[in-house]
DNA sequence: GGAGCGCTGTATCTTATGTTACGTATTTTG
DNA sequence: CAAAATACGTAACATAAGATACAGCGCTCC
């Protein structure tokens, strides 16, 4: 049974040629607003022509464009009335495949901020953001993506950022770089992995100050950490899931950037004219 | 300070004439879908003539009926997408102080699922589990660290997974490997990469699957692209979010290795082998 | 009670919006 | 590789939508 439009667009985009599927596509990016504007202003947004728009919506079924828009309001009337219909829609066909994994992913998210207090993000972001030192990213197998994530927003608005790519043997070595004064992010989920391990033990020994990005069991690091990120990450698949820490990283960059603003200001001007 | 347009009449609806009046409330009761209906509609509705609700609009301080009813749209628009409309988040059980931020996260990844059907996901992912030619990803400035989660993943559960690093020159050349059989997964938000646009426009013409995960203005790409996945972005930050995405691309690859069962598993257990 | 003013609807006009026809480009198929 | 079919956009077209002019009516205030 099909009930809403989107419903049946994403039904048939399969069998629809490349101009109506962009036609679609905006439509469903842009839900359902764009649908109620003039056919130029539709076709314009779609980057395709008028005659195009008119023929997706004839292939959806409507005699004409005003018909159509017409469903879409009607569709529209209904959601505003009854905003319940609203959080349960995504959810409502109870076989749906996506939402477990989404509401999983959202509850992580809740679980691990609520563990963890606005004074502890606020004072890794003020260790972050002060710039006696150094700063290093490293991450495991699947987190490393998070620390090139993190590095590639703050080596913006701060200097002296490095994200540690590569083999092993040459981050081993950056270690005669790192003292006291510098801060080393790690990212390390299950299975933990030795080499993380061995390579923060040794800064630790150095005095190097270790924010830690962990699972719920917490990685072998935290003995090691001055900061430790607890973020959970099961979900109803094969994997476990980063995203909550994933959301706690955009969360620390956003403070960290917060409490820089006026130097990152200027230094984002500064490499924007770089360019 | 009148921020609705609903304000904006109970402020004057005393200073009109009985007609407009009708106008008025007829509108306010069936707010503001009416509005967006024909004049004749509307006039009909209300059970005053075309001429009094034109004079009843341009009363309210617009030029012209499109005006209005695109200042209804836009203010539409922004009931749609706050989260202040949404009624009851599970969120909301005291700790919603912690963070704008984590709020504004999980109604982007809500809303970017809302847009998301199960369908869409369901053929991105059978695309990327069907074996018969290579997968590419590649990402922009910020999101190539996106690229490379989803690419660590793949790469495990199936073979011929590439992410595309480094220099442009390199990626460039990659191209002459790809073909129709290929799919090229692409990361490009705000601001779109002018050197990815171009690479997706060259990996089309050679005949390639692209896969786009963009925002919600959609990138330039999605003109070449088989398959858009278009996400929410907005935060209260300096930087846009690409959590939304994230979490997508987590569920991608949760279906694809579900699609993969069988394979996958061996191919797990011989990838342990060989540690 | 009559003159003036303002409100409202009918009818007409104009504009811009949706529609369609057709030629070119592209893809598919034999 | 050629021919057919399909897809797409340009441009002309028709129509329905909004805008305007004007006349009738009721109301108020001298």
């Amino acid at each position: 049974m099909i009930s809403s439009i989107a419903e049946l667009i994403s039904d048939r985009i399969g069998t629809m040629p490349a101009s109506e599927r962009r036609a679609a596509q905006t439509l469903i990016a842009n839900y359902p607003l764009i649908g109620l504007k003039t056919v130029a202003e539709f076709s314009a947004t779609a980057g395709v022509s008028s005659p195009t728009i008119l023929r997706f919506v004839s292939r959806l079924g409507f005699q004409n464009y005003p018909e159509f828009q017409s469903a879409l309001q009607d569709e529209l009337a209904a959601q505003l009335q009854s905003p319940a219909s609203r959080t349960l829609n995504p959810a409502s066909s109870g076989s749906s495949a996506v939402s477990p994994m989404l509401e999983a992913t959202l509850d992580n998210m809740r679980e691990t901020f609520r563990h963890l207090s606005d004074k502890q993000l606020a004072d890794i972001a003020a260790r972050l953001a002060e710039r006696r030192g150094k700063t290093f990213l490293i991450g495991g197998r699947f987190t490393d993506p998070l620390a090139r994530y993190m590095a590639a927003h703050l080596a913006i608005i701060q200097p002296d950022v490095y994200h540690l790519a590569g083999q092993e043997s040459i981050w081993r070595d950056r270690l005669i770089d790192m003292g006291k004064r510098d801060v080393l992010v790690i990212f390390d989920i299950r299975r933990y992995q030795d080499s993380l391990v061995r390579f923060a033990e040794t800064a630790h020994q150095r005095g190097v100050q270790i924010v830690l990005f962990t699972d719920q069991w917490l990685s072998p690091i935290a003995r090691f950490a001055r900061h430790v990120i607890a973020g959970r990450t099961a979900v109803p698949s094969a994997w476990d899931s980063s995203a909550a820490l994933f959301v706690v990283a955009e969360t620390l960059i956003g403070a960290v950037t917060r409490q820089l603003e006026a130097d990152s200001a200027k230094r984002i001007r500064d490499l924007e004219s770089l360019r």
